[in-house]
DNA sequence: GTGAAAGCGCTAACAC
DNA sequence: GTGTTAGCGCTTTCAC
């Protein structure tokens, strides 16, 4: 039913290793143009695509690469996907997407799953800091592997700078004159969370003064939703900063439901940027963010990967204040 | 650097045949118990995984499946990968997902990448209609094709019952009183958009009316903002329906720019909710839009494609009338 | 109950 | 310039 190189040799009266020639354009020169041409003539009429699997275990190489994200349904990570996905099938790569869905374990069997597959590189985006186990295993196989967006020691890995625009956004803040700031940060073993809370205490602690409170919450909608119900009926915050756009979305939700209107009665304010396509900014303009370029993130992993440069990078973002999006539209 | 089949062997004193057999578990019971233990010693003692490359080769099966949708950073598809994936997954599937960007010929050179990977069958949410000649090539290879979310002539799909539920939206918003409703529709090539339009034109046209227009937009949030504000400022719509959700927001974005409020002043609805996680439902409760089980119709396209069953299959939906989840949400 | 041997489809070193 | 040959790592038929 599916021809082989055999046959499509036969046909051309040459030998396979000639049609091998062809396909990888091997010595191109020195071969009489029209054995070429008959070669390529029987591959037309033949249908013939080479056979992956026997291309593979021949070359011992796959020019496979796995993609391992929390999940593909949260936008940010879907654009990340893309990035890395973009550079990989430039370059002849194949691309194997795996969501773990922010499960250590469900990751572990991908991980598996992926040096099952002999994948040349894995660039993954960690669940948490636990289990350097399964990644030190892909790395004694001789597979690559580049972190994205959260750290874990003894991993390269590309990232925001999220201590320095966390630090940014909040003397944004203060010099709006806000006082009684409560922050929701994200989950401890995330290193993302743990930079954003860090680089906004700097920016508080260095005017002197402190965070009114700070709450964890788990980077989803519905607790960023909860956290601020709590806040808006304890604390007497005059601002809310969220450690993604997710539970701020929550938050301004919370902020609705309490008749309270932003920024009039309370500030509120994000990270990540999630909206990054024009319908969360133009729903949500009074929400103040910072922009992550996370598909140049991506993209610039799996560039790192390929080329095989195992060193660390940090990539800057945009302070996106409150309104500009707005403001921006009205403008054109 | 890493274990081969027959290093394993080696260990434990016993040919290949043996290690393959204890790896698939072929006559396991025919077996003297030690000797398996010590092949299965010699596995974790050289960590040995087979290599795929050559199980594929030698079994001439590649257990891999193809998911090409049209954006993956689009909710509604993200969430239709992930239910093809998991099924994929527990049958021991490897997914090779890909995403075309609406764009044909991109998608054309996916199917030709999947070509070459040998999947076994293809899930596929085509940009158009056009190439049939692609995928009739599959075919031809043996490749099992199964079509999601949107139709084209001569093959199975799984899809939703886009006309019924479009139908019973009209009558549900008649029901309300509207009777200057202005639809926008999605792009001419989509099936979706076309059942979804007609579907609609039923429900106005059984109670002897009609559509006071029908505008074209692109399933995107901006051509739902853009022909939104045409339709404000030139007709005397009272209610406006988008055929996507996607566009929903664009026009709830242009009513709320005209200073106009929903429902008091005006009705908008869309369709497939995309929220199916909280947030958006949560920041938009007052759109009315038809709920499609996007995860459920991929899961059951993955299990009929697997199992060989080559018909198609239309899927239940939900009305969603606006305000409904701030309700159910107040009430918990 | 286990082993020997052939071969899946391809590529590359070496012949000529 | 092109062909011959060996072998990548695995599974499976057929011996015994």
């Amino acid at each position: 039913m599916r021809a082989t190189i055999r046959e499509v040799a036969e046909r051309a009266g040459v030998a396979p290793c000639t049609v091998s020639r062809v396909l990888n354009g091997h010595d191109a020169e020195h071969m009489r143009p029209e054995t070429k041409e008959r070669v390529l003539d029987s591959i037309r009429e033949l249908d013939y695509t080479p056979v992956r699997a026997a291309q593979r275990l021949r070359r011992q190489r796959t020019h496979a690469l796995g993609i391992l994200v929390p999940d593909i349904t949260n936008l940010y990570f879907a654009l990340l996907t893309r990035g890395v996905e973009s550079v990989a099938f430039e370059r002849g790569f194949t691309s194997l997407i795996c969501d773990s869905s922010h499960d250590p374990r469900r990751e572990a069997r991908y991980l598996e799953m992926l040096l099952a597959e002999d994948v040349e590189g894995v660039l993954l985006v960690p669940t948490g800091r636990g289990d350097a186990s399964a990644l030190k295993r892909l790395v004694a196989r001789g597979v690559r592997v580049m972190l994205m967006d959260r750290r874990i020691v003894g991993f390269p890995v590309v990232e925001a700078d999220n201590r320095g625009a966390s630090r940014a956004l909040g003397e944004h803040l203060l010099g709006l004159g806000y006082e009684r700031m409560v922050y929701i940060s994200g989950p401890a073993e995330v290193s993302t969370a743990e930079d954003r809370l860090c680089g906004f205490r700097d920016a508080v602690r260095s005017e002197g003064g402190d965070l009114a409170d700070v709450r964890r919450g788990a980077f989803t909608f519905e607790s960023g939703f909860d956290a601020a119900r709590e806040i808006l009926r304890h604390d007497k915050a005059d601002a809310i900063v969220a450690a993604n756009d997710l539970m701020a979305f929550g938050v301004l939700r919370a902020v609705e439901e309490e008749g309270l209107s932003v920024p009039r009665d309370i500030g509120v304010a994000g990270f990540d940027h999630v909206p990054h396509v024009p319908y969360a900014t133009f729903l949500r303009p009074e929400l103040t963010t910072v922009d992550v370029p996370v598909h140049e993130m991506g993209r610039q992993a799996a560039r790192r990967l390929l080329d095989g440069k195992a060193d660390s990078l940090q990539l800057a973002t945009t302070l996106i204040p409150g309104g500009t999006c707005i403001a921006r539209r009205r403008g054109k």
